[in-house]
DNA sequence: TCGCCTCCATTGCAAATGCAACATACTTAG
DNA sequence: CTAAGTATGTTGCATTTGCAATGGAGGCGA
C-alpha cells in the first residue's frame, strides 16, 4: 500500500498539479476521506450524483443492476482509480450504476461543483483540474468508440481485422504486437475464445495475416 | 437554411450564452468562418489537431481509413453540429479520422486552445464554454458506454434485452416505446434486420415480452 | 525428471446468424 | 379507391458461432 499521496499523484486527475500545492488544492475542494467495509456502497443507483471518487486503497466494483435484478460488473477499480467523473460532468440526476467496495476501501470524494467552479481566491489549480477532467473524458471517449468499431462488425473475423487495422495504422507498421493474450483478446472483442483461434487459423491459411504469439503481421494484399 | 446565429445557438458548445453575448464571445474565441464545396476536407487525417468544427451550413461525414485504404463513414454532422472536440480534449497529436464535407459546407472553426485558455480579459463565456465541453463528452462518454454495454453481448437475444432492459430502467416501467424502427433497432444492435424480426417473434412465444411496433413490454418473469 | 498448471489450438455438434427471397400489412400520393 | 412504395414478418439455406471436450506445448516448483 502506497501514502496518501502517492496514491492521489497516480490518478490522472491530478496530473500536472504540484506535489506542493496537493495539500491545500485538496482543502479548497473540500475533499472528504471515507473507510468502506466490504461489499459496503460507495455509491448506490439512484443517488443523486454529487461526487466523483478515488480509489485510495482497496478496490471497488462499478455495478449494473438491469430490469430483472440481475447485477453485472461493468468495471473494477483500483488504486489511483477515478469513478463516477462521467456522470457528474454528464449533468446525471440520479446515478445509472453502484459503486461498491470489493474489499475493505479508503475513498477520496470530491464534490463535483468545486471542481468546476473557480474558487473566490481564484487558486490557478481549478484550470489545471478543469483541462485534466476534459482530457480524461475526452480519452474515454476515444477508446470507447475505438472499442465500438471494432464491436459493430458482425462476424470475428471482421472484428478482428477491425482491430488489428486500427493498431496497425496506430503503429504505422504492418507489424503489431497487442497487449493481450489470446482470452484477453477473445473477451475484448467479445467472441468465444475458441472460435477466435478458428478464425485466426483460417485467416492465416487464406493469406490474410501471419502471427505468433501476440506478434502479428497484416498482409498488404489482401483487400477484403 | 438558418441564419448564422439561430444555427450557432443549436450547437450544445454554446448552451447557456446569452445571444448578446455570442458575437463578442466568438471573437474573444478568434473563431473563422470556411467555406467547403463538395468533397473537400476540413479536417484530413494525420493533420495535426488545433480546432474544434461547427457545422454552420450543409453537411460532414466523419471518416476514417483502415491498413488497406477502405474509408468507413463514422458519422455524419448536419447543422449546429459540433466535430472534433474529443481529439483536441484528448490532446491528440495527430487526428486519427477525416472529416469531409458531403455537400458545400460552411463551417465554424474555433481554436481549441482559445476555448480551454481563461482569455486575459477573464470574460465569463469561458467558463459556461467548458462546462459545456464537459457536459458534451460526459454525455456522449454515457451513450457510448450504454452501447457498449449492448453490444459486448454476443447474441441477438442478449442484446435485445440488455437494451430493452436499459430502456426500461431509465423509464422506471416495463412499458417502453423505442425511437426506432426495426431496421433502425438492427442497426443500432449491429445484426441482420431478418435475424432480429426472427429472435423478437421467438421471445414473444416464450413469453419474455410482448410488442407490437415500437412499443414494447417487459415481462417480470422471466428471469432469463 | 516428474507432475502440475496455464495457455492455446483443434474438433464435433447444435444453435444462432446473415443473406436472399418472398409474403403481408400499412402509408401515401394521385 | 387504386397503385406504388415502405416497413415488417417469414422462411430456406449455407455459414458462423458458442460450447464442451481433448490434446499438446511450455513454464515452474519439488
Amino acid at each position: 500500500m502506497h501514502s496518501f499521496f502517492e496514491t492521489i499523484k497516480k490518478c490522472p486527475l491530478f496530473a500536472d498539479i504540484q506535489d506542493s500545492d496537493l495539500e491545500s488544492l485538496l482543502r479548497c475542494l473540500a475533499a472528504t476521506r471515507h473507510t468502506y467495509s466490504r461489499d459496503a456502497f460507495v455509491f448506490h443507483a439512484d443517488d443523486a450524483v454529487e461526487s466523483v471518487g478515488v480509489v485510495l486503497a482497496g478496490s471497488v466494483h462499478i455495478l449494473q443492476e438491469d430490469f430483472w435484478g440481475n447485477r453485472t460488473i461493468l468495471a473494477h477499480g483500483g488504486e489511483g482509480d477515478l469513478f463516477g467523473e462521467a456522470f457528474s460532468c454528464a449533468g446525471a440526476e440520479r446515478l445509472p450504476v453502484s459503486v461498491m467496495a470489493v474489499e475493505p476501501a479508503e475513498i477520496l470524494l470530491i464534490n463535483y461543483r468545486k471542481i468546476i467552479t473557480t474558487c473566490p481566491n481564484s487558486c490557478g489549480f481549478h484550470v489545471t483540474l478543469i483541462r485534466n477532467m476534459l482530457h480524461i473524458l475526452a480519452r474515454k471517449n476515444m477508446m470507447l468508440t475505438q472499442k465500438l468499431e471494432v464491436l459493430s462488425m458482425r462476424t470475428t473475423r471482421d472484428k478482428l481485422l477491425a482491430y488489428l487495422s486500427a493498431r496497425a495504422v496506430a503503429e504505422q507498421s504492418n507489424r503489431i504486437v497487442i497487449p493481450f493474450s489470446r482470452q484477453e483478446l477473445a473477451d475484448y472483442l467479445c467472441v468465444d475464445r475458441s472460435a477466435l483461434s478458428r478464425e485466426l487459423g483460417k485467416m492465416q491459411r487464406e493469406g490474410l495475416l501471419r502471427y505468433d504469439k501476440s506478434r502479428f503481421e497484416l498482409m498488404q494484399q489482401s483487400m477484403q
